[in-house]
DNA sequence: TTTGTTGGTAAGTAATAAATTACCAATGCG
DNA sequence: CGCATTGGTAATTTATTACTTACCAACAAA
């Protein structure tokens, strides 16, 4: 479990993974019922569960020849910690405004001409 | 625009993607700016954008023939949100005691015996 | 208009990742 | 022990995706 920013989102990024996550972590399962659920085979489910755990967003324990999984929270934190220095609104302002001024010192006269926003797509 | 958590997701999934976005949240940037310090290419830079834009994670800006990048706080928190949910270990708590009450349930008696956890990897 | 600069798009390739089937290990029960 | 149940691993195939080169569009300056 080295539980790196990466590895988190790559293992959220797959919508089936994310799909198992979000069921494990509404009541904790095995992976035989999870597959009987998700038209996936169970290899499939047990592989989707190694790359949760490998990211920190599971746990399993095992219960005589079944294993529980279930939702690990801090790797869960350890994402939205990762989010938090983007979130802050504030930064990105100071960011633009740090951008306005190196753009004014990149061409020395700042032609404040032609901006036009892109929202579309 | 549709930032849809998985799009998030699987665009901070990438690592060169990730960097990318960090380099344009730290201070807006254009596509050849940003090239030039990630060793690859030009299209590459522009497609990871395109990613992040889909994602509602940057946002870009026309000034003149150029194009400046910048970040885009309502992606992040938007992703931030969704990770509140899982978040809160009171209801990890929670999920954890209705799975215990849900097993003694499916199997009449509750032989709670070889129980072992799996902490490695 | 011509020329240079900046970037997005197209098309193709190479690498990665998600899925399958088949097999094996471990546990529990008769 | 023999047998069933559960799930992880191996090996392969398929699908996705990241990347490249080549080309084209928009704008600015001469």
């Amino acid at each position: 479990m080295k539980a790196t920013a990466t590895l988190g989102f790559a293992a959220l990024g797959d919508p089936t993974r994310r799909a198992i996550f979000e069921r494990v972590a509404r009541r904790p399962s095995t992976v035989g019922k999870l597959a009987a659920q998700f038209d996936v085979s169970r290899p499939a489910v047990s592989q989707h569960l190694r790359v949760l755990k490998d990211a920190g967003l599971v746990a399993d324990t095992a219960v005589g020849t079944s294993r529980i999984y279930r939702l690990e929270p801090r790797g869960v934190e350890a994402m939205r910690h990762y989010l938090d220095r983007f979130w802050d609104s504030a930064l990105a302002a100071f960011a633009q405004a740090a951008e306005a001024e190196q753009a004014a010192a990149d061409r020395a006269d700042a032609t404040a001409s032609a901006k036009q926003e892109d929202k579309k797509s």
